[in-house]
DNA sequence: AATTAATATGCACTTAATTGAATATAGGAG
DNA sequence: CTCCTATATTCAATTAAGTGCATATTAATT
């Protein structure tokens, strides 16, 4: 449902074909909303149908035409309706966090590996937004106002990651308390 | 899929019923996975039909007669032969986090009145969160085994909610800076 | 010459999730 | 006596999401 919408977000920033949309959903939208090509190509024809994109056929040399949708007046007044809308709470839905409350069902060395891998996943990941804040938000109060909100959002993506990196040290810690002799 | 898994962990700290399981999707399990009432009986079901879980009727007097399903030798093995494989990180799909990102397009008020709204909601579940720590891990390392993987969970939902109070309040200070006269 | 990769789109099938009811029993409030 | 709440389960319909496959074009690589 709300994948419409987060088309529609993407849409605005910049008009894009199907193709582009899916692999920005691997960027920065990505981080709070996925969509595989097929779901996009189908959400695209339903927005469509329902005037709130327009496609623009682009005749293409050397590879396949392209649609480039963007947002129609309709669609904009759409979006900002929804925007004011206010939103409930994500739901968590975390596997990882499933398992380890069943920790207790399996080794519990097996049970620390998971962690350390989890905790080497979330560092990557943390270490690719702290890379993108670097580079583009060196400044983040001078950023026009579109990209003060794209910050904003970056650092919920560097605090969540960050806030995993902590949990994941308390709980090895937790498990197999060493004495530091500091 | 793993509504499946979430149920026969549940089932294995205690045999309960469907609507136990339902009441129960909002406690302690429901942190990391929720379900309606609908999708869990037909899920039940489907464990019952492959012998991972068995169900005993339970008559009642006074109310409808229950069914309490316990998980089979061959559930445990099937949840523990899950429980070793290694776990991607969960997707985000939030739906506040992209009206943050589309921001611009509303008056810069209302979305801040987004973000206290949301920050209320987040200092309410950690005060949730916290008062169960309080009460029933005063000594964590101390709790039995099945406790403390729990205690982890929960751990983790406090720096989860901890780490939204943290970005809702920077998010504040961003888009209207206060000059504090400490 | 054949294969691979990148661009670009779409259908078909399946599973998962949501929404809305319906059914049944009984205690308690008004 | 009716309405509401709580217990307890299930069906039906729809929507959303995910998985797999198919197609088409061309440049670059092997």
């Amino acid at each position: 449902m709300s994948l419409a919408y987060a088309i529609l977000v993407s849409l605005i920033c910049e008009p894009k074909s199907g193709y582009d949309l899916a692999k920005q959903f691997d960027g920065t939208v990505g981080f709070f909303w996925q969509a595989t090509h097929q779901q996009i190509y189908r959400e695209l024809t339903k927005l469509e149908q329902q005037n709130l994109i327009i496609a623009e056929a682009i005749a293409q040399e050397g590879r396949p035409d392209k649609k480039i949708f963007s947002v129609s007046d309709t669609g904009l007044a759409h979006l900002k309706t929804w925007l004011l809308q206010s939103s409930e709470v994500a739901t968590v839905k975390d596997e990882f966090l499933l398992k380890i409350y069943a920790g207790y069902l399996i080794p519990e060395d097996a049970i620390a590996q998971k962690i350390k891998h989890h905790r080497q996943l979330h560092q990557l990941q943390l270490e690719t937004y702290q890379a993108i804040e670097r580079n583009f938000f060196s400044s983040p109060q001078d950023c026009p106002r579109e990209s003060r909100f794209a910050y904003l959002t970056l650092r919920r993506g560097i605090n969540f990651e960050q806030g995993w990196l902590d949990w994941c040290d308390e709980a090895l810690e937790f498990l197999a308390p060493r004495g530091r002799a500091h």
